[in-house]
DNA sequence: TAGATTGTTAATCGATTAACAATC
DNA sequence: TAGATTGTTAATCGATTAACAATC
């Protein structure tokens, strides 16, 4: 009653490495590795060692003390941690490019969200089959995601739809949104965001680009500096 | 020659900050807003104004005490800190679903990204136009970057492809990478890569629904609790 | 002037790293 | 035993927030 508490009061920081740890060991699994010290590991992520035992320590005994990490019982209890030891099953909203793309990106499914569901409003893309899915009218959303018990969706319809969207999908019951519409969107307590802004993230490429360009003409009118 | 040196030594946290700041600040310019305090933008984006003015201060020089920010200067001299005073010729590399998807994706232009080459090796997607750029061989790669002084390129081929796509970009003069392909890439000093991992997005979001989920049904179990 | 604002430094907070006892 | 390892706490580092003088 009191053990399994502490799973969810985690920095933020450390969840964005969990999925790393989980991708890396899933690695090793493939190709036999048995074991794994928090150094091994943290050195082929770029990161210490101590941070990863450190991270670990939220979730608590993964091993014992001198007893290296087990490849196989590890990644069992991250993806439980992450909540991927049953497959979730996700929703595609709005079928256009970016949203095909997604539906037809195979990773999303051997990661443990299999898409259940693609929607569109547009009459030409309704029943068009994306990897044996058709897309279907918006309509069915509620429906579907009651059906199958969908609480994560992928939103990639235009910015002036997603507010409608969202509401729509909450008051369906998702739980959680990964949006790719390039607005804030306003959600109840207990629903989580996760906007995945590309255009933001092209310009922090070009600051870090515009300023090691700069550093490079520098050291090439100064070739004898340090 | 002293005064434009620290541009570059910037936090990341604060570095990824800043297309927020001038999307907002965009926004304002758009429906004419001349004036924004600090504690304006700052409750817009839901931070504290003196993070705000922390983070402004590393660059330094955007007003003066006592006058709020102008709109109207603060735009071009974030572009000109993000390195997008003038539009950046961008490749997209790669043009399965994914990089068509971006390629169609006008906000990259709207954004000082405008798309000056989409290459791919499969000969039934070479010659495909999409808004009216034609996909290129991949032999054409170094031509291109060559002629538009290319430095920014997005990474969209397979993960098997990923690092000799890379060091044919990386000889031909890209800089800074936005990688698409789940896999880490190997690159000399001075060029930058950000990693857009999909997988990792969409498990971290799994991990907060899972804690979302579990702290919902303990309310309902104790539904006096507090 | 009184109230509001910025630039800038100091205080606080949180995340990373180091250290080390316990264990194998 | 000697060397290596984890779990766990303490020290360090960096980022956020608060405070305030200078200014309008």
């Amino acid at each position: 009653m009191k053990k399994n508490r502490r799973t969810c009061d985690v920095p933020d920081a450390t969840i964005h490495r969990l999925p790393l740890y989980l991708e890396k060991l899933k690695l090793l699994q493939a190709i036999g590795v048995e074991d794994v010290s928090s150094r091994q590991l943290a050195e082929s992520l770029d990161i210490k060692a101590s941070q990863l035992r450190h991270d670990f320590h939220y979730f608590g005994g993964f091993s014992r003390p001198g007893r290296p990490y087990q490849v196989n019982k590890l990644v069992p209890a991250l993806e439980q941690i992450i909540g991927i030891s049953e497959p979730q099953p996700t929703a595609i909203v709005g079928a256009g490019h970016l949203g095909q793309a997604l539906a037809n990106y195979q990773n999303l499914e051997m990661h443990g969200f299999p898409v259940q569901g693609i929607f569109d409003v547009n009459p030409k893309l309704i029943g068009l089959e994306i990897r044996g899915q058709p897309v279907l009218d918006m309509d069915e959303i509620e429906t579907v995601i009651g059906r199958e018990g969908i609480r994560i969706a992928i939103l990639t319809v235009p910015a002036t739809a997603a507010q409608a969207v969202t509401d729509r999908l909450v008051a369906a019951g998702v739980v959680g949104i990964f949006n790719f519409a390039p607005t804030d969107l306003k959600v109840p307590e207990g629903v989580i965001v996760r906007n995945e802004r590309l255009a933001v993230g092209i310009m922090s490429l070009s600051f870090k680009v515009n300023c090691a360009v700069k550093a490079a003409r520098k050291k090439a009118s100064k070739p004898d500096g340090e």
